[in-house]
RNA sequence: GCCUCAGUAGCUCAGCUGGUUAGAGCGGCGGACUGUUAAUCCGUAGGUCAUAGGUUCAAGUCCUAUCUGAGGCGCCA
């Protein structure tokens, strides 16, 4: 293959390559009056205008030029005459790398629903608005390095198969090699996992951080990123039951430590998309716009999503407790006036519609709830002593809300006191035999120390404006669907 | 898992209270067009109305079941 220059690097430095010889290859977006064709390759939004002369291209290569069909063209780049683009190149030779018969290929040169491209996951990358949202979805993913590199933390590998099934968040996975026909089974009838792989029973990982708490009492500072896995039957626009998660873990952190550490890191995420992908997020601005044309002003967004990117970006998240938060809604206008489908009280867990009107309507922005009552949260959050004017125990965890999206921070101070650890796993029924290591932890060189879970997929959908999980990962795994 | 809505041409949709041969735009195909920018213009072919039953003289339209999709809720990241 002879070499190419990728269309971005044309498009964004153009001056020095006029008059050059070049060769490109990409998909057509669009090919007009017989003549011009807007080629794109992936490496950024612009297409670089092609123009053949039908006289120098045989006819067989010129049929074959049509929607999304992937084609070399070798030509001297000009200054364009026409009026929409700065460059383009003048084609001496085109061939067809191949072909996309348009009476077969399912893609159209127009707006498709999102509905009808999750069904063509292998083909949607090729549209503007996924080749948009994945390579933000890039951004984001190698800003998280970058902020945690930058910072001093170590990234770590927590493992996929796990043999604990009590890190509390919900169904998992089970992981297997038994003949699941007919399995091997004990004299009292049960399944017998001794005889399985791993001599045990195992799953597929719902969360690495009991794994990055050994991490942060060695290393200070880890954080983790990888693939979690939950196999609860949810079906909504912000549930995958395979997700990727970063989890910081930070030792002789507290819960006020853990809260800066979240608001800067996802400032920072935010940051680097507005600095380095403005066309990405423009385009996909302007879709949410026209998408919006059409919709009651009640419906619409506030603001539009640059705008709200800023917005985020320069303003402090408000912080409350669970208690204010309880206290708030309480004195809410939709409380008062009966609109709330679930009622509000202390000890009951906030629910969606709950923290839609603190985000969106009390204080509309990104709100971080701490201190929840002690009953409704994991084990391993740290307890804490008792606060005038609060009715119950709580535990120092954390949730950070999003506007659009709801969750996507939870975290806590961890637990460090042995006897206190146990007897919150007793009260909620986890096995201490099962977590020996955790509670060695504690008993061996423990230290005060906290942490939180990121949902990617859900960061990656407030940054990019999608409104469904799904269209934010090449390939979802939601329950009935593991196509592609 | 629960609730609601939808499934008509390749795509997006129209088809009023059941009543002749099922419509549009876009896309495709054929043609015109060598400075276009969602190109334009002319012509043309596409449909077991999701599937299976049922009601009726008559069903795309009503009823039942199933499948698929979407939105909301719960679980959470």
């Amino acid at each position: 293959m002879s070499k190419r220059t990728e269309i971005q690097t044309i498009l964004e430095d153009f001056k020095p390559r006029v008059g050059q010889e070049l060769t490109v290859m990409g998909w057509v977006r669009a090919f007009r009056s017989n003549r011009f064709i807007a080629l794109n390759d992936g490496t950024s939004m612009g297409t670089l205008q092609v123009v053949v002369d039908f006289e120098q291209i045989p006819e067989d290569v010129l049929k074959q030029i049509s929607f999304h069909a992937c084609i070399k063209a070798t030509g001297k780049l000009v200054e364009s005459q026409g009026a929409g683009q700065d460059v383009e190149l003048l084609a001496d030779t085109v061939e067809i790398l191949g072909a996309a018969n348009p009476e077969e290929y399912p893609m159209q040169p127009k707006v498709q629903s999102l509905e009808f491209l999750r069904e063509k996951a292998h083909f949607r990358m090729r549209t503007n608005t996924f080749s948009a949202v994945f390579r933000i979805r890039h951004g984001i993913a190698y800003a998280v390095h970058k902020y945690y590199n930058d910072n001093g933390y170590f990234y770590m590998h927590t493992p996929i198969i796990t043999g604990s099934d009590a890190e509390g968040a919900g169904e998992m996975f089970r992981v297997t090699n038994l003949d699941i026909s007919n399995p091997p089974r004990t004299e009292e009838g049960e399944v017998d996992f001794k005889e399985d792989f791993f001599e045990k029973p195992t799953n597929l990982t719902v969360s690495g951080q009991l794994q990055a708490e050994i991490g942060a009492l060695a290393l200070g500072k880890v954080y983790t990123f990888g693939p979690t896995f939950r196999a609860e039957n949810s079906n909504t626009s912000r549930h995958l039951a395979e997700f990727w998660m970063i989890e910081p873990e930070v030792a002789f952190y507290d819960i006020f430590d853990n809260m800066d550490l979240a608001e800067d890191f996802c400032k920072y995420l935010i940051n680097h998309i507005l600095e380095n992908y403005s066309a990405e997020l423009e385009f996909l601005d302007q879709r949410i716009q026209n998408l919006e044309k059409n919709m009651p002003k009640n419906e619409r967004r506030a603001m539009g999503l640059i705008e709200t990117l800023r917005f985020v970006v320069d303003n402090d998240f408000e912080r409350i407790t669970y208690t204010d938060a309880v206290n708030i809604l309480r004195n809410s206008k939709p409380y008062k006036k009966g609109k709330f489908e679930y009622d509000v009280e202390w000890g009951k867990d906030l629910q969606a519609e709950h923290e839609r009107y603190l985000v969106e309507k009390k204080f509309q922005k990104p709100v971080i709830v701490r201190d929840y009552p002690a009953s409704i949260k994991a084990f391993y959050m740290r307890m804490n002593d008792e606060q005038e004017g609060v009715p119950g125990k709580t535990v120092a965890a954390m949730d950070v809300l999003f506007p659009g999206i709801g969750e996507v921070i939870g975290g806590s101070q961890r637990e460090e006191r042995l006897d206190v650890l146990k007897t919150r796993m007793a009260d909620m029924n986890v096995h201490e035999e099962e977590l020996w290591w955790y509670l060695e932890l504690r008993k061996f060189g423990g230290a005060p120390h906290a942490g939180f879970g990121l949902g990617f997929e859900r960061m990656v959908q407030f940054i990019t404006g999608m409104g469904n999980i799904r269209d934010v990962i090449a390939f979802p795994r939601t329950p009935g669907n593991a196509e592609f």
